[in-house]
DNA sequence: TCCTTCTATGCAACGAGTTGCATAGACAAG
DNA sequence: CTTGTCTATGCAACTCGTTGCATAGAAGGA
């Protein structure tokens, strides 16, 4: 299960409530491993009961108390443990893709409008990667000589950015692909 | 459920049984959308009794039985509404990525071994799909003007070329920034 | 001869992920 | 003054996906 091993990295880089955790994972981290709040409490107390996290109640003005997790040393050694196993290469699931291969069966043009949406979603999220890593990583408010946590963070997020990039040259591809098919090249068999 | 719709796809494309639509998943459209048999069958018996497709028995010499699979007018309308809708795009998984991460709080230099396994599955998938994309699209046994289904199929291919390419010069790029980390900078807060 | 691989289909159990809903106080905008 | 958003946590039901196992005949290699 590797949504607990991302809450572990993700409290090991900075303990933090269920909440904020959910909050990581619209970010940063979730960039590469998407979930949801309700997934994270779930685990969260699961992680909890078997001790690999610890939690203390912060007690907060103005706004409800939270838990404040943070990794134990079982924690520790479970990623330790995970660390060192390998793990398959990722199975992609790319649903457009399977649109765009459906569309054959449809109209190609009526398409385009979806697959230019797309596009616009993946320019954001580029511009927004883009952000952060002048922020965090290559801007003058950098700090200088990056530590060894920071520089993995740097190349993970520049695979982010190359995905990115790849994948808005594609979108322009399918898009150019899509208008060359007109409705009237239109298969019906 | 998009397993649904990348199985209408597929029989639309070409008729066939279970075990056919299952090895198709390990190959072509399995590319972009992964699904086991088990998965693929039990989700076939549900499209059959809601009408989405038809099966008969094909008898086989020196081989079992099998029950070909085929898209009734249901199945094509149900596409066609799918093709319409929008959809959200995809959330990534990375698990390597959460790995690299994680290797902040362990061993950097221990990573690398597993990174390099990766990039072997990743430069394989590579030279298959340029293989066939060879075969089928432009080498000289292709068929000289496609029609626009084939056309589709290459652009998502191409999708997966240009992916496998991004993902072998970022692995390039996470073996060298862990090689310059070497255990002397590990970190132990 | 035995062992493995290929074709072909399927069940059962479990684990992971999604969707909808509920609570509850603070604050801001209309 | 009401509606909506933000913080904060959680249950219940459901769907989807994975893993292990089972059957069974044919073909091919050790």
């Amino acid at each position: 299960m590797a949504l607990e091993h991302a809450i572990l990295v993700s409290l090991l880089e900075r303990p933090g409530s269920g909440y904020e955790l959910a909050r990581r994972f619209d970010r940063s981290i979730g960039y590469f491993w998407a979930a949801t709040h309700q997934q994270i409490y779930r685990v969260l107390k699961r992680m909890e009961s078997d001790g690999l996290i610890g939690a203390r109640t912060v007690v907060q003005q103005d706004r409800p108390d939270k838990k404040e997790y943070s990794v134990g040393p079982l924690g520790r050694t479970a990623l330790s443990r995970w660390l060192h196993e390998p793990i398959e290469p990722e199975s992609v699931r790319h649903e457009l893709a399977v649109k765009i291969r459906g569309a054959a069966f449809d109209d190609p043009a009526a398409l385009i409008q979806e697959v230019e949406r797309h596009r616009e979603a993946h320019a954001d999220r580029l511009a927004h990667y883009l952000a952060g890593e002048l922020r965090d990583f290559t801007g003058p408010e950098a700090p200088a000589p990056l530590e060894a946590g920071q520089e993995l963070q740097h190349v993970v997020l520049r695979g982010g950015i190359a995905y990115e990039r790849m994948t808005l040259a594609w979108l322009d591809d399918v898009i150019a692909t899509l208008q060359r098919l007109g409705p009237e090249r239109r298969r019906r068999p």
